[in-house]
DNA sequence: CGAATATATTTATATATTTGCATTTAATAA
DNA sequence: TTATTAAATGCAAATATATAAATATATTCG
């Protein structure tokens, strides 16, 4: 499949994942949820050092976008990698980055 | 190597690459210039429809966040991906974009 | 040299993104 | 019910990005 059979409603899909991605914050989000992990709101803002308010709306853009999923158990929202291949995405380009 | 060990540089220069990536127009031209092709701005600005400044914008950024490299050739200068491995990002993204 | 062609840069305007504070909604527990 | 904890949302200011028209620079040719 070649890029540039893309129809234009699926390139313009692939930019807005590649946006939603395309961030140092929000790489570093998905760097804590390789092989499979889920994590909360409040888990990833500790992490990170962030504010709530900014770790949740990092997460909706991923989420928006059809980055990440997630599930609510009670009061915690789990968010977690809605393909897992995304992973490979962040290899590339951190290797390509060196 | 686990994207969670990246350093905050190299996270930061991820994100400028994947940010240059992320856009429709840009993504067209890696498309472009899978296996290996070289293209000059006319052509790339004929192909895609688009005008001359705004395509040597768009390469600008492609090669100053190091995902094109370019090579002068009298009047032409050719614009080539600098890791072929780029265009997987490309495909993986556009195959989670279905 | 001057003309033609290819590319890059400058500039201005429009639009989008990031961030955090304040607030709100949701779920649970006392 | 009220209090507590978790997450989402509205808003505003700062910053960044996209686009195109006009201009500038570079290369080749006559």
């Amino acid at each position: 499949m070649k890029i540039k059979d893309l129809e234009p409603e699926r390139l313009e899909r692939a930019a807005n994942m590649l946006k939603a991605i395309a961030h140092p914050m929000r790489i570093a989000i998905l760097g804590y949820l390789e092989d499979g992990k889920k994590l909360t709101v409040t888990e990833i803002h500790e992490l990170l050092e962030i504010e709530q308010s900014t770790t949740s709306h990092h997460l909706g853009i991923l989420k928006d976008k059809g980055v990440l999923s997630s599930k609510r158990e009670g009061k915690n929202t789990y968010y977690f990698l809605k393909h897992c291949s995304l992973s490979s995405i962040v290899d590339c380009i951190s290797n390509c980055a060196k």
